[in-house]
DNA sequence: GTCAGACTTTGACTCAGATCAAACGCGAAC
DNA sequence: GTTCGCGTTTGATCTGAGTCAAAGTCTGAC
């Protein structure tokens, strides 16, 4: 359920998530009080962070790594509902089971505080609560762009909308895009690509196989994406193309 | 814009969603500085409350009456992102235009707060706060669960997923279930239950029909709904029965 | 009471994406 | 190097939901 030897820092003044956290907001005394209540864990690629149903004694922060949040119908029919990315936050103050299941698709760092003394802390400290509720109107945002991307854009719609989002948000982590070419790495198998997208694997596959063939993308493996022209991306995604590069 | 003459009372100690609103949890005498805050808005029937790009100077509780919030792309498909039911919060403290069109589906009667005012009010009373973010979380998971029925279920699955939220809203309202039989008014056209559900309002019909001959459901008119066993309609959804009524 | 218009139902046909099935590619273990 | 297994691609076929079209129903206005 741990190991993998990645050296995070215990200093949450030079946390890499430090600015976009839960604890974006709060001071250096605040900081100090936080660093007394968490610890870290490590998981390795593929296991579960949480089962649905699972008594969660903590909630977390990502440090590094990414994982996801699925909901799976009785019959085996399984949505993601949330990608998480570093700095985003997991679980809920105030309730004590997963309804996700939330599963590491690779390594991953994640910033864990105890249940019970972090909502003793979110009382004290209005920086935190602030900031919660800030990154929680953030995620209903998405989580309500994606309900238009579920019930109303086609295969190929989905496909480049999620290729668009994965490739914002290395972007922005990473900041190497030369003149609008953008080049990454899909951190998602293709089975993982269709149950984020409600489509089956075959789609997914024919459609990267589409958008390869039609010059919107190239790959090089199964999971190394060059977007040659981001516009390009966009308007296949059928998004309101706002044209402004990486918001 | 505005009409409409419903009585509403401007206490609110006896607002009929004084305990499920975002002030649920404040005391009487923050009660008695919102009282000062606010003010009550009338919305007839098919207006809009907001346009997506609006600047909305207010936030507000919906009172009585329903609104819909939805999402338009630019060549005209909609999709349904929220469904506001009295109690529900619209807008969101810190943004100054609403990304969704805001439509009231029947008459409206919305509690406003001018936004500055309610968010110096946030800052001094975290019991504002602390409810906004719980319900925010709330309704996260809804939206997350709704994610499930866009991407995984089939038109009648869906079909039936709408129809045992709106029964088990209105039975949590109403409390007129008789022995399991339950009956309501569903507040919707057939083209928003489209819009909600990802499909043509074709489609919606047939699936209407089929529940009507397969005895899911009985139809007096086109919007009066009898589910003469509530358990038949949520197998139908292919939910997790948790066999539960109305929780 | 009838008319207009909005909402709804139903039918015939089409098609995007699912399903079933086979084969390919590639890294890890031996 | 060979083999195993997982992830992926591609093909053939099927089907659930969309599209196009026509007709039915209800409500409110005159």
């Amino acid at each position: 359920m741990s190991s993998s030897a990645q050296k995070v820092s215990q200093e949450c003044g030079d946390c890499p998530i430090r600015h976009r956290a839960v604890c974006a907001r709060c001071e250096p005394a605040e900081l100090t009080l936080l660093e007394e209540i968490k610890y870290y864990r490590h998981y390795d690629a593929g296991s579960h962070v949480l089962w649905s149903g699972d008594r969660m004694e903590f909630v977390a922060s990502v440090v590094s790594g990414i994982a996801t949040l699925t909901l799976t119908m009785e019959d085996g029919r399984t949505q993601m509902v949330g990608l998480l990315l570093p700095s985003d936050f997991v679980g809920r103050p105030g309730r004590d089971t997963s309804p996700y299941d939330v599963v590491a698709t690779t390594d991953l760092v994640m910033c864990c505080f105890r249940k019970r003394p972090f909502e003793q802390m979110m009382e004290r400290t209005p920086h935190i609560a602030h900031r919660l509720l800030e990154m929680t109107l953030d995620e209903l945002d998405a989580a309500r762009e994606w309900m238009v991307v579920l019930g109303r854009k086609t295969a190929r719609e989905k496909i480049a909308s999620l290729l668009t989002i994965i490739a914002r948000r290395d972007a922005s982590l990473n900041m190497r895009s030369a003149k609008g070419v953008l080049v990454f790495d899909l951190p998602l198998t293709r089975e993982a690509m269709a149950d984020y997208l409600g489509l089956t694997l075959e789609t997914v596959s024919r459609q990267m196989s589409a958008l390869k063939r039609d010059g919107v993308i190239e790959l090089a493996g199964k999971r190394h994406v060059t977007v040659p022209d981001f516009s390009r991306l966009l308007d296949e995604a059928g998004d309101d193309s706002d044209g402004g590069m990486l918001a």
